[in-house]
DNA sequence: AACTTTTTACTGGTATACAAGTTTCTTACT
DNA sequence: AGTAAGAAACTTGTATACCAGTAAAAAGTT
């Protein structure tokens, strides 16, 4: 293999099998060989494990000793404690917002809701768009805005940065189920107005209520569509 | 979140080395080449360079390709920011566990604060005492008993496992300056207090105003006393 | 046929040799 | 002495060979 001068061999190649494994190409309860994974990347078994050791460290593949390697399956309870602390970090800045609301912010977060409402519109008459896709990069930006808002977009970053595990069971949900999106962006709305002070009660009470009971049923629905991909 | 991993070669490597970063035996910026710690620990490098790449992904060390590997100098604003989403997610579990306040977590946050308050007495006439391991032992406790009140006990867990950073800021903190422990003491019988109902303030305010003080001087005061620690 | 033993192929863990880039010291020249 | 070119001593990155342990297929035994 030519050296390229490269600071990213086994970067690209961990990008390169993490994105494998957030999209399914490489699925939950897979074996990952070593040398079968040199062999594909046609480099040496110590790239590869350079790459699966920062993989294992973030929990997306499990490593047995002697036996193998394997594409760690979906632990759902992991994925309803991160997006129980991502509520909580996200409720708790919600009132410093609101105190400290910018014209900008606003018309960010309004432009934004609009966007994911039409899409869902657009969704009912079109089958070709990448709901998925265009979704999430608008719920990204939203959330982002809102952090932003009150300087604290590290911690937006820091929920990112913790979300691999929580990626893969965004990928089916959002894929197969439109209803999970209308709640999130009603869910949003909620957010945004709020904000506003449009309406008074806090998202953290609905939150609770009816959306960790979508969360759950969502939960349920997906391990009965892919029993394989869950612990 | 945390890594059970295997318990081999590597993994107690890994957390020798971790341990004597956090306990500054190998100090910010010093540099621990692969072939040093294959010798010093008498093995090859392809397992030292395993534990280093998991070190280098809780940014404990930095690895620059062809020049030598450093442990990281302390980076504040992080410290900064880890403090503040640590605080973020205790205040807003605090109402909840005001709410569902049991006989036994009451009798267990009150003999906390007493020790943590009798251990502050102690440090007075005994020198002898290790005053820093005892109070850190007891904060672990204090707080995870907070969140097991409200069988959240995985949020605590969650914040230990990203508080490598933190965990070197804290022991140079302690070790030299008994006025920021009075403050912590202070803080805990004041979020205690709240919990019971006997305040009604909220801790979140007196958080922001001179808890963060408080850190921020400190870490000035750090920051003059061992410069080279930071970045 | 059913069970036990042995072989074989595969796994990740480790040690080692070499490649390629950086730094530092040495050497040669002015 | 001062400067610049060059060699030598580092560094981490990669490839490869071998080790130890597992598991399943193959062979032997009853």
């Amino acid at each position: 293999m030519i050296n390229k001068a490269n600071d990213g061999l086994s970067t690209r190649i961990y990008e390169d099998i993490k994105q494998k494994i957030e999209l399914f190409e490489f699925k939950p309860g897979d074996r990952i060989s070593e040398t079968t994974l040199a062999s594909l990347y046609e480099v040496s078994r110590t790239p590869i494990k350079h790459s699966l050791t920062r993989l294992e460290n973030e929990e997306l593949i499990v490593v047995k000793p002697q036996i193998g390697t394997f594409v760690s399956k979906i632990d759902t309870k992991h994925v309803h404690e991160f997006f129980t602390i991502r509520m909580l970090l996200e409720v708790a800045i919600l009132d410093e917002v609101k105190e400290n609301l910018s014209q900008k912010t606003l018309t960010d977060l309004q432009n934004n809701v609009s966007a994911q409402e039409q899409l869902l519109v657009d969704a009912e008459t079109n089958e070709d768009i990448d709901v998925s896709r265009v979704f999430w990069k608008l719920d990204n930006s939203f959330h982002k805005t809102i952090f932003r808002a009150v300087k604290k977009e590290f911690i937006w970053e820091f929920i990112l940065s913790q979300s691999s595990q929580f990626n893969r069971f965004r990928v089916i949900s959002a894929s197969n189920d439109i209803d999970y999106l209308r709640t999130k962006v009603g869910e949003h709305r909620q957010i945004m107005e709020y904000i506003m002070g449009e309406v008074d009660v806090n998202p953290k009470e609905s939150y609770q209520t009816h959306l960790f009971g979508q969360l759950d049923s969502n939960i349920d629905h997906l391990k009965e569509k892919y029993p394989d991909y869950f612990l």
